[in-house]
DNA sequence: CTGAAAGCGCTAACAG
DNA sequence: CTGTTAGCGCTTTCAG
């Protein structure tokens, strides 16, 4: 049983292809009835349009690629999610895209769906440089593309992530008035994210005329395992932290596996701040503070970007979406009642 | 800068058409140095190949439709990075499609697919029934269809799964040998994954000579909420459990979460075990008891099963992959030493 | 070994 | 309002 494709309907019906090409579309240069004869016949034969023969001919393939760093990261999913969730009712198919962080697999993956013609890309980039090769080839196939998350410098494309300062920001004065004053941070990756975040910190620690210990400001990453590792690390030094931002939820649930097994309380002895509010947080050892970045509303923000940038066959001048931060205080950091 | 077609790279060299497609394909029937020779002039110019022209012709499009409920879980999440780790150095892209556990949802979105000639489909069904219009227009497409998570009896489709029963009876029987004698079980949704791991509690119960109490054994959902919110039923009662095998890690967070709240202690009080390992619990509250499904090798083996069918022109039957659940005591069940 | 012709399923442009 | 023609970029088939 071969798929039913217009010619059969048509033939069927005894009329032109191109009547029931029109009919399916909601052509005006159709009559009424012939449309609903069409319809009725189209809906009995279960008549699936090939998208693949259809965007051949209209150049538009109604699929967007999503790459991104990490689907087990809630943030990502959720992102993930609130696009589908955008694209989907618009008739888009979104392909998503692992890169594991590896340049080189986000430039393989973003070739293909340059081969597959995808009409719109959003992407959170391991990458640094907006020279590279991906992103000139991305420039070069004139495909709408959306950054989020991480921003990357001179690359012509929207933006919708968060405000990455004030995330930092937010968190780090909270410890302070929480009564830290020996305030760490475990930093992300050196993307926009991590730079931002780490900006924040500064900021808030300067304006509060704290001195920042070059010593508490500690490499990390944006996995658990890594936030684990930088923890123990600050626990051996002469003066641990009283007070620690972490750069995301997972490096602070590693942190605090840390914390609890060498011993000390949280928040008592060290007070933890996360970033991003993953789903599980509240569920955690102790229930987790953190900075919520609005994933869904970054994805969202993104989605939408990018379908204004689809509709117009013209370039459009690159926009920027910026989600506010909100703290979030839960057990992990609150000190004073 | 419209993308290079293959005529454009033809024309540059003086060949045919033809020539340069053969080059690229590794056809036999073409000299060494001629292919040698367009090898490099197409890699200058950056020249990607027209997929959705390509699968026209071939009738494969590469494509491979991932069809799950719920991709925040993390269940979820590793079989689709698993899935999409095998597939993509195989040449194939995969299409998530997220269908929140709603029946409509999923077919809407499988309709698409088959509209779009997926060479595979990959689902985790929220439907019951093998009969429904759904499973009958995928097997009147004939693309190849591996279930995973949840079995569809009577559904003509390969299978990835665990041993749902196995997980019952494992998490049951550990929960009895460290002295629970009330022992209650949180139910999954009714699909084959929740029924099997409720038979396999009863099982359990059963050999161990336990009377099974109805009133312990509560719907619950693949959800924390509904977790929560069936511990807060079972502390209500007159005698609580004092141990719970919970459909799922995240149900048994929302369980756990409830038991604290109440003033109770984990283990001491309510013993817990989850099903699924997923990669927070070792973080959370009290690290959670679990008995792993091994999701990536579930992801695996569909993507194997499902290259399988897709290599063979013709219909395979339908084989079966089922993954050993393995427990993993950690410390909200651990009351013995 | 290389090339020319035909056509995949569909739609845009034009002609009745 | 309806039908005809041409072609999207590629591969398959067949002829040199």
């Amino acid at each position: 049983m071969r798929p039913v494709r217009l010619k059969d309907v048509a033939r069927d019906l005894g009329v032109s292809l191109m009547t029931v090409s029109r009919a399916l579309r909601n052509h005006p240069d159709i009559g009424e009835q012939t449309r609903a004869r069409v319809l009725k016949r189209v809906e009995e034969l279960n008549y699936q349009p090939d998208w693949m023969a259809r965007g051949m001919v209209t150049g538009r393939s109604y699929l967007v690629g999503l790459v991104i760093p990490d689907l087990m990261h809630s943030f990502f999913a959720e992102i993930a999610m609130a696009v589908s969730a955008k694209l989907t009712p618009l008739g888009y198919q979104v392909v998503i895209a692992n890169t594991e962080e590896q340049v080189l697999t986000e430039e393989r993956h973003v070739s293909v769906l340059l081969g597959r013609k995808v009409d719109g890309l959003i992407i959170a980039s391991a990458q640094r440089n907006a020279r590279s090769p991906m992103f000139r080839s991305i420039a070069g196939c004139k495909v709408p593309l959306v950054l989020i998350d991480r921003f990357v410098k001179g690359a012509e494309a929207s933006y919708a992530g968060s405000d990455d300062e004030g995330i930092g920001d937010l968190a780090t004065t909270h410890l302070i008035e929480e009564g830290c004053r020996r305030v760490a941070h475990i930093k992300g990756p050196p993307l926009s994210t991590g730079r931002g975040r780490l900006q924040g910190f500064r900021l808030a620690m300067k304006r509060a005329g704290l001195p920042v210990d070059e010593q508490y400001v500690v490499p990390g990453d944006i996995s658990d395992t890594a936030g684990y590792d930088a923890m123990r690390g600050l626990l051996k030094l002469p003066k641990p932290p009283d007070g620690v931002f972490c750069y995301s939820d997972p490096v602070a649930a590693g942190a605090m596996k840390a914390i609890t097994e060498a011993g000390f309380s949280i928040p008592g002895d060290v007070a933890i701040v996360g970033a991003g509010n993953v789903h599980y947080s509240d569920l955690l050892r102790v229930p987790l503070s953190t900075v919520d970045q609005g994933c869904s509303r970054i994805g969202e923000g993104a989605a939408d970007l990018l379908v204004r940038a689809m509709e117009h066959r013209e370039m459009t001048p690159p926009e920027l979406v910026l989600v506010g931060p909100r703290l979030i205080v839960r057990e992990s950091s609150r000190r004073t009642s």
